[in-house]
DNA sequence: AGGGGTACCTGCGGGC
DNA sequence: TGCCCGCAGGTACCCC
């Protein structure tokens, strides 16, 4: 699923992709994914692409922006136009190698290329709104795991207020922006911690662990182009699939050997969804 | 106000 | 074989 390294790592690409393109059509397939009026973009030119937290922006030079979240299993694959429609050189999950596929929701037209927003669970979305509303959007969310401000005071101050366990509160977009279930549970397997301890009992030698170890994770994601795992939807926008998935600590290792300890990885329910953590060396 | 529960949606695995 | 049920999962929204 897309959390930060696999935004990041989409908007990296769509920056060199996009850069000075004019948006000259877009087809919405299912309207109610779509937010917005598209003519508003039509005819602009790119000018930049951001992203906070897991939301992805496309600003235009005509003082409209386009955001994007990609949920679950949302994707944006862009690709030089045919005519008709892409044939890409690689299959993608759930939708195969012909654009736009059963899961294509919105197709943008590019001088040249098409950039198709596919998701099989239809809970991403797409919105257009004016590039000054993009402060209400940043105001909602919590630190940038990535960015300097991101230090072990600041963490420690974050799990202080909350009783809830820390990796909920790792996965809350209001307090950190950007983390979901994988990078939760690797980081917290890099630090040791059990994922169902309560936030405020952490010391403050645990929560200076916890920070380095969410910056480790984050960063290795992305060094690795993101993560392609089994019945996972990401990819990059030209297809290819990143690399992290390879390099999983104890997400989605249920039953396997435990890296360091050597004991069996487990998996419990926590907040509805699937933890996975070795009792052996997270305590 | 913090926190718990549920809906949104589709494909798939398990059970019979 | 094939159907049906239940589940996964990020976030918004409702309610206590």
């Amino acid at each position: 699923m897309p959390e930060l390294p696999e935004v990041e790592t989409i908007r990296r690409d769509l920056e060199k992709q996009l850069a000075g393109l004019e948006l000259s059509r877009v087809d919405v397939l299912l309207p109610k994914i779509f937010q917005g009026d598209p003519k508003e973009v039509i005819g602009a030119k790119v000018k930049d692409v951001w992203r906070r937290a897991k939301i992805l922006g496309i600003d235009f030079g005509n003082g409209r922006t386009l955001i994007f979240h990609l949920k679950l299993t949302g994707q944006l694959v862009f690709a030089p136009d045919n005519g008709d429609g892409v044939t890409l050189g690689h299959p993608i999950p759930f939708a195969g190698t012909e654009l736009p596929a059963k899961t294509t929701h919105v197709v943008f037209h590019f001088d040249g290329h098409r950039l198709f927003f596919n998701d099989l669970r239809q809970f991403g979305w797409v919105k257009v709104i004016g590039s000054d509303q993009k402060g209400e959007i940043a105001d909602e969310l919590g630190v940038e795991p990535l960015s300097k401000e991101f230090t072990a005071e600041l963490l420690a101050e974050i799990v202080s207020k909350t009783k809830r366990p820390i990796k909920i509160v790792l996965m809350d977009q209001k307090k950190i922006a950007g983390i979901g279930n994988i990078y939760a549970n690797d980081a917290l397997f890099e630090a040791g911690i059990d994922p169902k301890r309560s936030a405020k009992e952490l010391t403050g030698e645990e929560t200076k662990r916890l920070r380095d170890a969410i910056v480790k994770v984050l960063s290795e994601g992305l060094k690795y182009g993101g993560s392609s795992a089994a019945d996972e939807a990401y990819i990059k926008p030209s297809g290819e699939p990143g690399g992290y998935q390879k390099r999983f600590r104890v997400y989605q290792r249920e039953g396997e050997k435990c890296p360091r300890c050597g004991g069996t990885i487990k998996r419990v329910n926590l907040g509805g969804r699937g933890t996975f953590f070795c009792p052996g060396c997270q305590k």
